[in-house]
DNA sequence: TGCGTTAGTCAAAGCGCTTTGGATCGCTTG
DNA sequence: CAAGCGATCCAAAGCGCTTTGACTAACGCA
C-alpha cells in the first residue's frame, strides 16, 4: 500500500493525502479523519525511502562502534548506552544505524556515511585526548555529539560527559580517609580522554593527602575482568602491595575481587575496592549495601540525554553547541573499609 | 557530488557513468577508469536514498532488540552478536538498523519495519517456544533468520542454534561422573527456547544416572550476576542443598561464585559450577585452564553466520531455509571438582 | 452585480539514482 | 551494396514521497 493506491482509493490527490497525514492546515477536518481512517485500516507507512530521498532527512542516526583490532573486543556499556539511546529515538521517531567497524576504519566509515548520505546526525563514542572526530564532523557539517569529551580539541561542539575527574579524586579521597596509602589505579586505556580525567583527580587527591604517585600502582589496558584480576595477581606480588584498588570499570572490580579471593582476602576487610560502576542493567551492583563501593553514573541514562541532545540539534541547524556535565555519586558498599597492612601469606 | 554533477564533470550521461561504476559491461574500459577515477577524485559516493529507491533493495538488515519491561534489561551477549554481524556487513555493504523497543511493542516493530521499508531483512534474536514473529515474517513475507530456534513452530525456516540439550546434557553427565547428586539448575527465562532445551538436557541426563529431578534445585530468571547469587544463597539454606551448578549464563556462575565465597566455599573444591560461556569479550573465561568449566559456543561467531545467511536469503529469494546445528564443546577449568559433602556452618 | 478572500483541493516538478528502450557509429557479411 | 551486428552511449521514465504554485467554489462585502 503506497501514497498512490491510498488517495485513488479515497478518491483524493496525493497531495491532500499526504498533507492530512502530516498534519497541514490546508485540509478539512472531515478529509483528515477520512484520509487517517483509511491510512490505518490498511496499515499503511510512508516508505522511509522516499520520503527520505523527497524531504532530505533520513530520520536515523548513526553510531560507528569501533571494536578493537587489538583484543576484537567490544565494550560492554555499549548495550545500554545503546537501549537508552534507543528508547529516546523510538519516541522521534528515529532509527539507529550501526556500523560495527574496525578501528582502523574508523575514519572512513564516518567520510562514507556523510557521503552517502544515511544518516541525519552521528554520535561519538569513546573519545580519545585531541580526537580526530570532532574536527573532521564539524568540518563535514554532519551534526554530533560527543558521549564524554576531548581534551585539546579547542573549538566549540556539544558533549556530554560525566565529570570523571572530580568523581576520581573523592574516591581517592575517600581511601586515604580510610587510611589507605597504597592505593593502586586500574583505569582503561590510556588515550581515553576518560582514563586521563580519572588519573588526573586520583593524582590530584593522592597530592592532597601527600602521598606520591608511584607508577608501579599505576596500570591501563582493556577493562576487561581478566585484566583486572591479572593485574590485581601482579601487584599483590610488590614488596610494598597497595591496600586498596579504583578500578574504571566493574569488569576490572570483579577481576580484583577474583585475585583477592585467591589470595584468601575479603574485600572491604583486607583489601578495599572503588569503582566507577555504569550501572549496566545485568551487573546488578544495587541494594542497600552494594558489593562495590562506586562512583556511580548510569551510563543508559547518558544514552537517553545524549540522544536528546543530538536530535535537537539535528532539527534546528542553527550550530549552537550543548555541553552537559554529569556528576557521579559515591555509593558506599562493602567493598571497602579501613586500611590494614597487606596480610602476608605464610 | 551526486550523479549529475559528476556525469556533467566528465561530459557523459548519468547512466553511463552508472553503468560504470556498478560495473555493467555496457561501458568500455577507457570510459569506465575514466570515471571511476574522477568518482574516486571527488569522493562520489552514490546516494543510499536515492539507490534504495530506484533498486528497491535498502542495503541494509534489520535487528530488534526488545528490552524487558521487567527488569529494563538488555542482555548482554548481544554486543558481541552484533559484533560479528557487523563484521560481515561491513564487507557486504550492508548497514545495520537497530530497533530497540519494549517487549510489548515488538510485533508493532516488525510491521513496521516492513511496511516502511527500511529493511531488506531482519534477525530474529531469542526466540521463545512456539514464537509468533516466525509465522508473522512468513506471512509478511519479509526475509529473516533466527538466531536460536523455536520448538512448536511446524512450518521452516532459517535459522542457527548451538545443541543447547545436548550440551546441557553432557555438562549434567560430566557432574554426575563426579559424583554430584544434587546438581542446582539456574536457567534463563524459562518461556526461552533455549532455556527449554536446556532444561530438557539436563532432566534427560539425570534420569540417564537414575536421579529424580527435585524441582527445588531448578530456577529460571533474567540472567544477571544478581539472580545467580541470590539463587544460590537460597540454596545453600536448602536443608539438604547441591553440591553442584549448572547455570545458563557465565554472569549467572559469577553471581554463584560470589554466594560461594561469602559462605567461604571455594569453587572446584567444596562446590562446582558449569556454565555456559557466549565467549564474551571482556569476560575472557580463557587460558588452558579457565575459571569455569563450561559448554563453550562463541556468540561472534554465531552473529557472523547468520548474517551471512540472512545475506544469501535475501539476494537468492528463492525461499530454500537454512538450517544450522552449532556443536558446543565442553571445556574443563578450575570450577569442578568431586563431590563432597556440603560444609554445614558452625 | 462584481470582486477580493479564503478554504480546500490538485497537477506536476523534483529528490538522486537505476534501467529500459532506443540511437549512433564503424565494421563485417552475404 | 544493403543489411546486420557489436560496441558505446544516451534520453527519459520511474521508484514513492513532499512541496510549489495554481485552480475552484463559496462566501462576504461594497
Amino acid at each position: 500500500m503506497n501514497l498512490r493506491e491510498l488517495s485513488e482509493l479515497l478518491g483524493l490527490s496525493q497531495t491532500t493525502v499526504s498533507r492530512a497525514l502530516n498534519g497541514y492546515p490546508e485540509v478539512s477536518e472531515h478529509t483528515r479523519r477520512r484520509v487517517s481512517d483509511a491510512a490505518r485500516k490498511h496499515n499503511y507507512r510512508p516508505n522511509t525511502k522516499a520520503k527520505a530521498l523527497a524531504t532530505g532527512r533520513t530520520m536515523s542516526i548513526g553510531h560507528v562502534i569501533p571494536v578493537s583490532t587489538k583484543h576484537e573486543l567490544v565494550n560492554p556499556v555499549f548495550a545500554d548506552f545503546i537501549a537508552g539511546a534507543g528508547e529516546v529515538y523510538a519516541k522521534s521517531g528515529y532509527d539507529m544505524v550501526l556500523s560495527v567497524v574496525s578501528d582502523a576504519d574508523e575514519e572512513r566509515s564516518y567520510r562514507d556515511m556523510h557521503a552517502k548520505g544515511n544518516v541525519d546526525g552521528v554520535i561519538v563514542h569513546g573519545p580519545k585526548r585531541n580526537d580526530y572526530r570532532i574536527p573532521l564532523l564539524t568540518k563535514l557539517g554532519l551534526p554530533f555529539v560527543v558521549h564524554g569529551r576531548s581534551d585539546g580539541v579547542e573549538h566549540p561542539y556539544s558533549w556530554l560527559d560525566v565529570n570523571n575527574r572530580r568523581s576520581f579524586a573523592r574516591a581517592t579521597r575517600f581511601l586515604t580517609d580510610l587510611g589507605h596509602r597504597r592505593i593502586a589505579l586500574l583505569n582503561g586505556l590510556e588515550d581515553m580522554d576518560f582514563a586521563i580525567r580519572r588519573r588526573a583527580g586520583y593524582e590530584s587527591a593522592l597530592a592532597d593527602a601527600g602521598i606520591a604517585v608511584d607508577p608501579a600502582l599505576m596500570r591501563s589496558d582493556e577493562m576487561t575482568e581478566n585484566y583486572g584480576f591479572r593485574s590485581a595477581c601482579a601487584l599483590f606480588r610488590l614488596p610494598d602491595p597497595p591496600t586498596a584498588f579504583l578500578t574504571s570499570s566493574l569488569l576490572i572490580a570483579m577481576g580484583v575481587r577474583r585475585a583477592a579471593e585467591d589470595h584468601d582476602m575479603k574485600l572491604g576487610r583486607d583489601i578495599s575496592v572503588v569503582t566507577h560502576d555504569d550501572e549496566l542493567s545485568y551487573f546488578g551492583n544495587e541494594g542497600d549495601v552494594p558489593i562495590f563501593t562506586a562512583t556511580r553514573s548510569s551510563v543508559r541514562e547518558a544514552g537517553r540525554l545524549v540522544a536528546q541532545m543530538l536530535i535537537a540539534r539535528i532539527a534546528s541547524a542553527d550550530g549552537g553547541t550543548e555541553e552537559h556535565l554529569l556528576d557521579a555519586g559515591l555509593i558506599v558498599g562493602q567493598s571497602t573499609g579501613p586500611a590494614r597492612p597487606f596480610p602476608r601469606q605464610g
